[in-house]
DNA sequence: TCTTCTGGGTCATGGTCATTCCCATGGTTG
DNA sequence: CAACCATGGGAATGACCATGACCCAGAAGA
């Protein structure tokens, strides 16, 4: 069992199970509470009426997701899906005072946690101004890498998370394959030469 | 003097002033302190190499400023530089949990308050859904009439906010006039018919 | 093994909006 | 009042990228 700051909301609650696909929660719906994530990957994204949607991030166990919305008493502005199997803890508001009075350098941790969360919508936000082809090299250098140096991410993810369609990620990757920079697979890229990633994002545009 | 929750940050603090223009905090340094906003009105906005910008936020006296980076402990995501004469009185690390050893609830108040950042940063995200005109009429939505109904802003001002360019939002405003939804007028506006525009923003893209 | 599904490459087409002009007008300052 | 600057309106041009369509490849299940 993961431990880490956020155990005490965690420990000696009961868990909830999600299948991969299932809804944890849903964009515009009021938030009683938020979830811990005990194991699994979650998909936490904002859509469109049109049925669009933009992925603002992945977490996985050891994560908490929701607290946003839910500090903020108003309804979620995003919805999040169990993308694997998932074992979760959902913290209300009762709970929550009781786990801040026995520990209370956890309210400490969730001001750097959410700070944390204006940066990355603030990085969502900064990359509007950057072409479609820099969005996504901005987005590969900012992965962390598995064991053995590769991403594990469709064309269709990436797209949905940098905001740009499937068929513009494919042609760009493959570009940058051509180029030498990384390496696609089936499902899989790695990525070869992160400096020439980094010298072509910093290249202002003419 | 205006008094909220949080004046104990401000009080008996000196205030620094700062003239229209003046930069109060650069985007990509170090976050060594935040800010309270005692009087006037900033700009807070990220900023493209190339010189384009776009607003966050336009904050007035008795908010805060810069807090989010300040709890991350990362270089900061946007500018901010005052739009009137302003009176700041800035809060470092030591002088935080000072305040926050004195007034425990403050703690909770900046969560819901870093919440309410990740809502409007949301919003931002949320609205690349959305076309020009619709991004714009949301704006308009959005923001709070003066006392005679009419709101005082740039066509410029209202591009860098929602991302369009000036050209694009005297266009949409041309058009939203000729419907009789609003009347422009010189660095001023008045929402004529919300009903409208709500109905407007509402319908689904073809 | 055959089928089916998802992921991935590629093209032609078109829409949306930024850009770049140029000019009109309101406000401000001398 | 005159000169100046910032703001706003309009049109032509073109860049960029989404869309839809089609085909191929890899993976998984029957």
């Amino acid at each position: 069992m993961l431990r880490n700051i956020w155990t005490p909301l965690a420990d000696g609650q009961p868990t909830q199970h999600k299948e991969p696909g299932q809804l944890i929660y849903l964009q515009d719906t009021l938030a009683e509470c938020f979830y811990y994530i005990v194991s699994g990957t979650v998909k936490c994204f904002i859509s469109s009426p049109e049925g669009d949607e933009r992925i603002l991030t992945l977490p996985h166990a050891g994560e908490l997701i929701g607290e946003a919305s839910f500090f903020d008493r108003q309804p979620r502005v995003s919805s999040a899906v169990a993308v694997t199997k998932c074992e979760l803890v959902t913290v209300d508001r009762p709970r929550l005072e009781q786990v801040f009075a026995a520990h209370p350098s956890l309210a400490i941790a969730m001001l750097e946690n959410l700070a944390g969360r204006v940066r990355i919508l603030s990085a969502h936000v900064d990359s509007e101004f950057l072409p479609a082809d820099k969005r996504i090299a901005r987005h590969l250098l900012a992965q962390i890498p598995g064991p053995d140096g590769s991403l594990r991410c469709t064309h269709e993810e990436i797209g949905a998370t940098v905001g740009v369609s499937r068929v513009t990620v494919s042609r760009v990757l493959g570009d940058f394959d051509r180029r030498g920079w990384v390496s696609t697979g089936y499902k899989s890229l790695r990525i070869l030469d992160r400096l020439a990633l980094e010298r072509y994002l910093g290249e202002i545009q003419a």
